[in-house]
RNA sequence: GGUCCUGUGGCCGAGUGGCUUAGGCACUGGUCUGCAAAACCAGUUACAGCGGUUCGAAUCCGCUCGGGACCUCCA
């Protein structure tokens, strides 16, 4: 554990309050975080979830835990609708699209991970599918029927929400009570199986037809999709284990049904502190696959969408959702994303400065109390914004010191480095410019510039103009200063 | 309709009782520069409305208005 560090604060939306963070076994964290059902591309919303407890993950590792992180991948189970005529997801699109469900798979698996290597998201370190888990989830089953919370009907087993909720708070995550949810409860048509409405399917029959199908002691069919999360934390993680992250709108039903199966299986609520990321918006509206309101990383990226005026980085679309705190919705506009890169941009070129220092004999402001104060904002419940608002404090003192209106002493100066790289690179994941690989062009460009600062130094302004006009046509801007010129 | 969250300056976005004028972007003035860009310095704009609690509220309570989430698949 790192001596500088705070407590470690994190917001458990059960106890709805922050808590002290204690691991169950002291050094370790099991982090769970539900993953994405692979049946199209993952959107820029499903995007954030995944960054904000990414760099969650960063920030535990670097305090000194070890963390087991398990993220799932959804490839069977996941219903288009609640009705028991409700298709499945994946092999909708297989139909549609006349491929195999693991074709679509497959082709959604990649995707999801080539995003999440744009975003510089770290690999979980298990990455378990539904699919490879049947027998995992079938036990599971078989457990919470023995029991006595989950009955057989025509081949489906369903959770008996009643039976449960005598015994235990069905709703407590969500704060709904049992009495509303049963008299909210639209009318589905083929709910007859369900002895309850607001029971849900543990194993659903499968018709002849249906193609993505497996034997069970209950006859052919598939699981439903609140199972998999718990039955594959369950054997990765324990029966009670520290931390479950998702989206905001898992939070109902989904994380409900797991707390329920968890406990009715093994006798124990599962998580010990339960973590939900907000929604991304856009124009003021949920990022949506199914209202059509979203954005994928891929259109961002390359500017090709109908909501923003340029292409941005995934880097600066990642240091733009560091600026908003994971828990708070944020909205995705063109302005804000511009205001973002340049604020990027700003902290980037900060990071470099900061290699090249001079150091004095005593520093003009308090460094280590600086940064002290990144771990405090990140341990007050991973307060990314506090911490982005600090590292400017950082800039302001760094670009001072390279002006030679503040001095940093050497002992300092280090202190400031590996701050810096910990919280910017380590923590946020922003990673420092890659414009490495370009060999070609860094002595094409030095020779430009020394040919206009021939010019320049001749006076000969329609030269040195010429060529910064036309390399900023370009897309490199040159910036001129007392040591020469540089671009970027 | 039910449950819950939220409304901060031109924009984004922190802050939950008494110096945070948070921070970023934008804007204005200045420094620097051949000019510009970048940097730097200084400055402007705020807490949806009304009422209440309090010695004191952006921060607590109530109401009004607005926005959103969940209640059905969604990160």
């Amino acid at each position: 554990m790192k001596a500088e560090a705070a407590q470690l604060k994190i917001y458990d939306s059960l106890a709805g309050g922050k808590r002290n963070f204690i691991p169950l076994k002291e050094g370790f964290v099991g982090f769970y975080v539900c993953g994405p059902t692979v049946y199209s591309n993952v959107h820029l919303g499903n995007c954030r979830t995944f960054i904000s407890f990414d760099m969650v993950y960063r920030y535990l590792r670097h305090l000194g835990y070890k963390v087991r992180y398990v993220r799932n991948i959804t490839d069977v189970g996941h219903l288009v609708d609640d009705a028991d005529q409700g298709e499945d997801k994946i092999a909708k699109k297989a139909r549609l699209e006349q491929l195999e469900p693991m074709e679509i798979v497959q082709q959604y698996s990649i995707d999801f991970h080539t995003v999440m290597a744009q975003f510089n998201a770290i690999s979980p370190n298990i990455e378990p599918t539904a699919t490879g888990h049947m027998i995992e989830q079938i036990e599971m089953i078989q457990g919470i029927i023995d029991n006595g919370f989950g009955y057989k009907s025509n081949g489906s087993v369903y959770f008996d929400v009643e039976k449960y909720n005598e015994t235990h708070p069905y709703g407590e995550l969500s704060g709904r009570k049992i009495e509303d949810l049963i008299s909210n409860t639209r009318s589905l048509d083929g709910q007859d199986e369900k002895r309850n409405p607001l029971d849900f399917a543990l194993w659903k029959n499968a018709a002849p037809e249906h193609i993505m199908k497996w034997p069970s002691p209950w006859g052919i069919g598939f699981p439903g999709w609140h199972l998999e999360c718990s039955a594959m934390s369950t054997k990765y993680l324990g029966e009670e284990f520290d931390i479950h992250g998702g989206g905001m709108d898992l939070k109902f039903p989904h994380h409900e049904c797991e707390i329920a199966q968890g406990t009715a299986c093994n006798g124990k609520s599962p998580v010990k502190y339960w973590m939900h990321g907000n929604m991304l918006t856009l124009n003021g509206q949920k990022m949506s696959k199914s209202t059509g309101n979203s954005i994928l990383p891929d259109e961002l990226f390359t500017g090709k969408n109908q909501f923003m005026e340029k292409a941005f980085s995934p880097m600066v679309v990642r240091f733009f959702m560091m600026q908003a705190h994971y828990r708070s919705t944020l909205d995705f506009t063109s302005e804000a994303l511009v205001a973002a890169e340049k604020g990027h941009d700003k902290l980037m070129e900060a990071m470099k400065t900061l290699q090249e220092l001079n150091t004095g004999s005593e520093s003009t402001i308090d460094v280590p109390g600086l940064v002290a104060q990144f771990y405090k904002a990140m341990s007050d419940d991973f307060n990314a914004p506090v911490l982005v608002a600090q590292l400017f404090e950082a800039v302001k003192f760094i670009n001072g010191v390279r002006d030679g209106k503040q001095t940093v002493s050497k002992e300092d100066l280090e202190l400031l480095q590996s701050g810096m790289h910990n919280f910017v690179v380590e923590i946020l994941g922003l990673a420092t410019t890659a414009d490495g690989g370009d060999d070609k062009l860094a002595p094409v460009m030095d020779l430009v510039l020394d040919l206009r600062q021939q010019a320049r130094t001749n006076k000969d302004w329609d030269t040195s103009d010429k060529i910064r006009d036309g390399l900023a046509a370009a897309g490199i801007v040159v910036k001129d200063s007392k040591e020469g010129s540089s671009w970027s």
